[in-house]
DNA sequence: TTTGGTAATGTTATGCGTAACATCACTATA
DNA sequence: TATAGTGATGTTACGCATAACATTACCAAA
């Protein structure tokens, strides 16, 4: 056999113990039913050795891992971030360990790593789905009977617990603030059409402008790609519209969006929120305790990946299988600078400028 | 035997395909030394069925899992973030899968999380051990023949290889930079005495300090936890000092510090930098981006998270085992707004305010 | 003293895949 | 034609821990 780290394993412990490997097994599984003086002995032995029971052994018997998998579009979004911490946290808990993945939004990336958690026999997984297409995937852990749970992107017809927040809620509060300040040209930099919280958010967007009988304008609607490059591409494309079509006000769909869009007017040397009103989906809540300057919807991120691992414990743990719940979590209206509503509170609500 | 999930197994594939396990087993493994007509059958059947071996049952033959983790004291901190996501990186690419865990500072916790990952026998370890007593852990995973590597914080008398900053040089140079501008009561907020990186900003600090033929007062240096609500009560601390003996600058040792800081400032509504130059170490890469403030000396986060793959990566496979390595990444030293130089160069360096 | 019961411990088989060895069919060589 | 060689495939044993069953020792009840 092509072993090379000889770890002890059970049969090293009994036989230093002089009992065998069962009755070891038993001291670390059913401690009462082994005789104290013998108990002593083998536990003396499992210190002296340092023996640690070989979990895929045990895993390969019960079927069993106590693993679990959260994969993610990308970790070093705050907003994912948060959502691991309460994730690790739960699992932590629970006695289960958690894989972490990054599928940087690509559906093949999301394949290949559904695949190697498959192999690895995870009991279940937490997943932000890349895009509709995931639908494939997901058949396939329905297939192996693994319980997952989608986190932040639900998918319709999918049989599986989700917890999401309101994007289309979030996105009509932040596009009627701005309109409530007086603003008439607001554009929306939403994410990709793939994905269904972008489709969401843009969905509010345009609803809240129909409400005030506003069509939505097309030359103002931006695809990005839910990054900071994505952000700073589309501000510059709204920045090079002729003056009269330029936008009073930008919704960013996302907090990445946001940045990239931020970096571009300052570089195009226009003021937030005097020049440009710009309001968030998603806080950054560093960037914000430093400086309270977005305004933005606040998800509360922990608390996804808290209640979606309560789900998925449930499933594992629970005989039961109770029908798909969905939890959809309000995300938090925060009033800051960026909008210009202490401005306009200053200077009365209906200045010229927002007429 | 107590298993639900009935997956799919080798077996199953080869009684459907009509040929024995080791054959399907070398499909797998060394397709080329299978008849391409039994082959073409074989992968029907895998297709088929949807079978994906198990990996546990491999890695107890094989003794290799194929399997790292990553061990941080909280990931939700931008600079851990920024690791696991160079860390994972690696990791994928060269067929790896990470566990990720949080100790929250606790030698407790890491002693739980390392028995856990020993069971899991997790081929290597990248770890960001929580204080000086982590030795006794480290020397477990020795025992076992674990490969790790320490990130961020290096341990002296410990045989592994390690990637850490310059935290003496930064918190120099911070510290420099104060000193330069003319102030003179400059405090520091540092970390737990037990961490190595800061006892390390704290001598960088002292060290500036009596290079300008200042003693270091004991009332300006002040213990945090390396978390905001340390941050926020040390500058109470300082804040509650009689004017005379407060500080005109502080020095963050790490960004929760700061954030913890910025936010008691604001609240007693001081200005910064007009009434207190901040700066502080470890940059927080997304609240710069929306708003350039925080004079910070930056780390490249993510390169520690690829440089420590690498190395245990090539633990992982060389057959030779190099002396252990330590890497040493020199931080970033950019000057933003928060110390006040923009001021200072603006007003002449040598105002009476700071003389 | 015999018998049934219980506590303590051991033996065997199993999970799943593969290394090592064995077998079989067939071809190239002498 | 006999033999060695090669390719294709099968059989057995093993990694490690444990469920299920078996055995042993000992005690209480009859």
């Amino acid at each position: 056999m092509a072993r090379e780290p000889t770890a002890v394993t059970i049969q090293d412990v009994a036989a230093h113990a002089g009992v065998s490997a069962m009755t070891v097994s038993r001291v670390i599984n059913q401690p009462a039913r082994v005789a104290a003086r013998t108990r002593a002995r083998v536990e003396q032995s499992i210190r002296e050795l340092g023996f640690v029971p070989n979990a895929l052994a045990q895993s390969l018997l019960r079927g069993r891992t106590h693993t679990l998998a959260l994969l993610v579009s990308d970790i070093s979004n705050p907003f994912f971030t948060q959502v691991a911490r309460g994730v690790e946290d739960v699992a932590q808990r629970n006695g289960y360990t958690v894989i972490f993945g990054n599928s940087d939004e690509s559906v093949e990336k999301e394949r290949q790593y559904i695949q190697a958690l498959l192999g690895r026999r995870i009991d279940g997984l937490l997943i932000t789905t890349s895009s509709h297409s995931s639908h494939a995937m997901l058949d396939l852990l329905a297939r192996h009977e693994k319980p997952f749970v989608l986190i932040d992107r639900s998918i319709d017809g999918v049989q599986a617990d989700s917890v999401v927040g309101d994007s289309i809620g979030g996105a009509r509060t932040l596009t009627n603030h701005l309109l409530t300040l007086g603003h008439r040209r607001i554009a929306i930099i939403h994410g990709p059409a793939a994905v269904p919280t972008a489709i969401d958010r843009r969905r509010g967007y345009e609803e809240a402008l129909r409400a005030h009988g506003i069509a939505p304008d097309p030359t103002l609607i931006v695809e990005g790609n839910f990054k900071r490059d994505g952000g700073y591409r589309a501000a510059q494309q709204l920045l090079a519209l002729p003056p009269e079509q330029r936008p009073t006000a930008v919704f960013a769909d996302n907090n990445f969006h946001a940045i990239g869009l931020i970096e571009a007017l300052r570089e195009a040397q226009l003021r937030v929120p005097e020049d440009m009103a710009v309001v968030c989906f998603d806080d950054i809540e560093l960037a914000s305790a430093l400086h309270p300057f977005l305004t933005v919807v606040a998800q509360p991120a922990r608390t996804f990946g808290t209640i979606a691992m309560q789900f998925l414990l449930e499933r594992l743990d629970g005989t039961e299988s109770p029908p798909p719940r969905k939890v959809v979590l309000p995300p938090e209206f925060i009033v800051r600078e960026s909008c210009g509503a202490h401005l306009a509170a200053r200077i009365g609500a209906t200045n010229g400028r927002y007429s």
